[in-house]
DNA sequence: GGAGAGTGGTAACGTTGATATATGCCACCT
DNA sequence: AGGTGGCATATATCAACGTTACCACTCTCC
């Protein structure tokens, strides 16, 4: 039987397993349930996905995917800020959209990170290291990713432990505000995009520092000059 | 056999309980190896929690309490900012301090609250009282209760995720500010950029530049990051 | 002293994740 | 065309799990 075959029949699996997991809940996916939903015998599930750590790595990077793919993301190079704040709703919202997804790839912090997991991790990534380069940055860029997942995760978790009758959405638009002026600036440290305009920017603040010595300011400034120059 | 008994052997089997749990991990705890590590047998945990979430609940208000009873909370009347930050801290402090136990209690939003859960809820929610009662509140309770929550959760969350070499402490001093300008009136001492932000940005678009060689480059980099840490 | 209630121990049930063994099918080579 | 090897399927099985039924014992109270 070629590949193509077994593709799809792991495709099938796999939406089986979510259908099974976000209608019956957690508990209900169990090897045996999923194989009979897909219309196979329980070791065939082992045959596609090892186990079924393996299984559930398979459902959530597809949940994600499928996810991403509904979703246009078209981040704007001139305002890197909203690119953020739609970076963040985008996190929670599919925490929101798919609880029983979230949880299991989100809840239990001793689990391995999946691939879902990595890949929403790299979106975060490269909006942060824009923000950075164009200087709005407060923090590094590794503190301002655990700064923007905390917040994400806390406010899907938090939210989806709330009975729905007590889930205010200002608790989402809140916790995204804290998170913005948590990580950025009111206002960016350079004036101009590009390697250039920071050059220019720590240039001008260069005289505050105290972490150089004289002669390796010295040389710094030169090579600022020259990054300026763009030569 | 008196009540006085059962009480004794409920208490050593909560002790064997946590003790199976922080060393050998959640899938550890099952009832069988829970009785064989309290000397009895497996249907005695029935008769004592009713069920294993029983015994889970148990273990989680015991771990709790135990933490309670060994930090002295002692709430300032006069400033109950800090006795927000003190109670937040407190939190954090018990899910860095109990990992299991916290993803016990706190990782599964789907679970129903647990009396530990709902006591941790009680303290947070009588010190937000008292802030309200202030004047502090720049939202209303219920809503800052989330956020606090909401914040600690991520917080101990994304802390536990993270490898041991990549926690930094700051995540968690962040957070809590972020927390406390979120639901409090109390102004922020920030501190502005200087050549800390431009140096970031410098770091970030470094990689676009062709001025440089790959060795100035390198020591270029070093030298932004000292700046960055500002030492 | 005997009846009843409650405790404790043994064995067992149904289900789970995972695997080993047997059965059938299809492509491929001679 | 007819074997033949390899692979997917199907059945049976295993150990461990949460949980419960059942039985023997002991203690209490009349």
């Amino acid at each position: 039987m070629p590949p193509r075959d077994q593709e799809q029949t792991r495709r099938r699996v796999i939406e089986a397993t979510i259908e099974l997991l976000t209608r019956e809940g957690r508990d209900a996916v169990t090897t045996r349930a999923v194989a009979l939903a897909a219309g196979l015998q329980p070791p065939a599930i082992y045959r596609l996905f090892g186990d079924k750590d393996g299984l559930l790595d398979a459902i959530a990077e597809h949940g994600f995917a499928t996810f991403l793919a509904s979703k246009s993301l078209d981040p704007d190079p001139r305002d890197p800020i909203e690119d953020l704040k739609a970076g963040w709703d985008l996190a929670v919202e599919f925490g929101l959209a798919n609880p029983a997804l979230y949880v299991l790839m989100y809840a239990d912090p001793t689990r391995p990170a999946s691939a879902a997991f990595t890949a929403g991790m790299e979106i975060l990534m490269s909006r942060i290291r824009r923000l950075a380069a164009a200087g709005w940055l407060r923090v590094d860029e590794e503190l301002a990713a655990a700064i923007i997942h905390a917040t994400a995760r806390g406010a899907v978790l938090t939210w989806l432990s709330l009975p729905e009758d007590r889930r205010d959405p200002a608790l989402l638009t809140t916790l995204r505000e804290s998170m913005l002026t948590a990580v950025t600036n009111h206002e960016p440290a350079t004036q101009e995009a590009g390697p250039i305009g920071a050059a220019r920017a720590l240039r001008a603040a260069l005289p505050e520092q105290t972490a150089l010595s004289d002669g390796e300011q010295h040389l710094l400034e030169e090579w600022l000059d020259r990054l300026t120059l763009g030569r």
